[in-house]
DNA sequence: TTTCAAGGCTACGCACAATAGCTTTCATGG
DNA sequence: CCATGAAAGCTATTGTGCGTAGCCTTGAAA
């Protein structure tokens, strides 16, 4: 390869994720990563097509980031158990990272949205889970009940919106225990009561 | 009054919302909106102090309009009846005006997320109805296991996360049929299973 | 050793937020 | 019946940030 090269892709992947992680995404602009990194803000450009571009880059290694911490998550011993730890695994990432969380789902404009082959790895994983625990016919949508519940309650609490009082963990247990009881497989040993 | 009043910060207001329905927040400068009602961009300042307050006018006005769509929704006739249209009108406005949706959440920087007491009369309604519903001991947690599984399901079909196939509608409805039955009084006419 | 492309730079154009300061209009009070 | 003053508009300008144009440097490869 030919130059210099002061810095690199990777590089300034870190550095956008550390400007978003602690400030948000509307803190990312490029003059900031160039900074960061040590060059000026238009070389930025022969790495990233554009701002867009970097904050998918960004978006991407999150989700991996992310992925990576849930498959840590499960123990593989039951799967209700793994169900369980994926939840909190990402309620947890969620609520201490809220800035990059809510970027794996922005939709804005198509700015930062991930492609389907992203979430198909936990997405099948889920699946595959409630498959074991639930009734398989049923396993779509009670992966669909779960996965949103885990979703929009770490949104929620990322958000601060649960400020009526009550312990919010006692919440997310509660609502975790509901779901997984109601959509447990009939024969199983623990009855639905 | 004084002076020749070309437009109103009703108007704007209007035509920002209008803009955000249709183009995502983004898309909403000052300009854009000031020519929508036929003014010049600066003058918007005379109505708003800046964009950071337009956005909030509109967040406002959208709860408001959204809170009461899902006021209308509600029959009085049984609580589970109710926590199901409150349910379905949320979700409903979510999918139809992801943007406006996604605005009541937002939390980036503060720039238009709502003050606690914008929830305050939804959540409160909710709240009493699952008191009646289920268990009063648990209705707080109830309510945020609901409200999470809605949430979090309305703002993943907006973006379009339901791509494995299977019916959206279906799986919503299962959500909530399992959420109701799972939260539900032990004593009522309708067994669990 | 010559070439050439990657990777850096400065200079620039454009879009948008926001401010400064002027002008117009009407409502009110002398 | 005017004079005043505030509301609401305007043009001009500044600052910030994205992105492009075009030049320079360097090291690898021919």
């Amino acid at each position: 390869m030919p130059a210099v090269a002061r810095t690199s892709p990777a590089k300034i992947v870190a550095a956008a994720r550390r400007i978003v992680e602690r400030h948000g995404p509307e803190a990312l602009s490029m003059q900031a990563v160039a900074h960061a990194v040590g060059i000026q803000a238009p070389s930025m450009y022969k790495h990233f097509t554009d701002r867009a571009a970097l904050l998918r880059a960004v978006s991407l290694a999150v989700a991996e980031h992310m992925q990576r911490a849930i498959a840590r998550a499960t123990t593989t011993t039951n799967a209700s158990d793994d169900l369980r730890a994926i939840a909190r695994a990402q309620r947890s990432y969620a609520v201490r990272s809220p800035h990059l969380y809510a970027l794996l789902f922005a939709t804005s404009d198509r700015a930062a949205g991930l492609a389907d082959a992203d979430y198909a790895a936990t997405s099948a994983r889920i699946l595959d889970l409630m498959a074991v625990h639930g009734e398989p016919r049923h396993a779509l949508a009670a992966s669909r009940l779960l996965v949103s519940f885990v979703h929009g309650f770490s949104t929620m609490e990322a958000a601060g919106a649960f400020h009526l009082g009550g312990s919010v963990d006692d919440a997310f247990e509660f609502g975790l225990d509901r779901i997984l009881a109601a959509v447990q497989r009939a024969n199983t040993t623990q009855p639905s009561r």
